[in-house]
DNA sequence: CTAGCCCCTAGAGGCGGCTCTAGGTCAACT
DNA sequence: AGTTGACCTAGAGCCGCCTCTAGGGGCTAG
């Protein structure tokens, strides 16, 4: 066998077969898990090696969505820690989605603020460089 | 005297007057000009102190909102070195605006595929919230 | 048996970007 | 004369988020 055996049937992936599904890297894998960033403890094969379920990508997948929009860990952590406690809190985790939905706005805002900046000033080298005038910009 | 004058003829500023007006904090703006984040040297009053014109204020307030856009501290200077080495080099400003112009692109595209998780993730909660059904989510 | 590879833990290290501290100067008010 | 307060420098420290190292285990192929 090339590597251990992916197992068709109940697929229990490895740390870098996680890694390469979800973007993180191995390390950052056993990070999040040591700050309860997973919904649900990991498996472990004799031998002390994680084996992921198809959950625990999916989970992963959705914090990589929250960590790339900026919640951090904690936020993260604190919404995982909800999940894991099962049914019955859920007004909490509305609070916390409703909560980082609104940084989000916030963010698009500025970033659209800051690219209208930025096209201005492209236009403006665009011209002088286009022209080749003696003109000077800021 | 309430504070040093602020001579609205020529006006020179201080650096607490430029952090309240740029959003920096003094340390802040000490820092940006130790890694030569500004395309003309200070003046310097007898005694040391700082000195800005009014055009420092324009500079930082474009870098401000090159930060706020993520742009990293090292291109920031580069860019600035261009500007300081005055007209000529626009073509390579130019670059470099693109270049984070893009950047810029991306994460907007980012945050938005992002928003619609999130929207998806706030609209389950709200549902399940609403009805208080004992239906489960992730 | 050895080599190669993937995995493990615990903890150190690094990077970006500030932020703060220590110790001092200077000018202005009281 | 003393106090206040804004400023100075150099450099240490901090926070978030990983990333890497050291030291070790164990399977599998050749």
């Amino acid at each position: 066998m090339l590597a251990r055996m992916p197992d068709a049937a109940a697929p229990g992936l490895t740390i870098s077969q996680v890694a390469e599904r979800t973007g993180l890297s191995v390390h950052a894998l056993r990070f999040y898990e040591r700050e309860g960033i997973l919904a649900h403890p990991v498996r472990r094969e004799a031998g002390g090696r994680r084996v992921y379920a198809e959950r625990d990508v999916e989970w992963l997948s959705v914090c990589v969505v929250l960590r790339a929009s900026g919640m951090p860990l904690p936020d993260i952590r604190a919404y995982t820690d909800l999940v894991r406690q099962g049914p019955g809190n859920e007004e909490q985790r509305l609070v916390l989605m409703r909560r980082h939905q609104e940084r989000v706005v916030e963010q698009m805002a500025r970033l659209s603020e800051s690219y209208d900046l930025i096209s201005y000033k492209v236009r403006v080298y665009e011209d002088l460089v286009e022209q080749g005038g003696e003109a000077r910009a800021c």
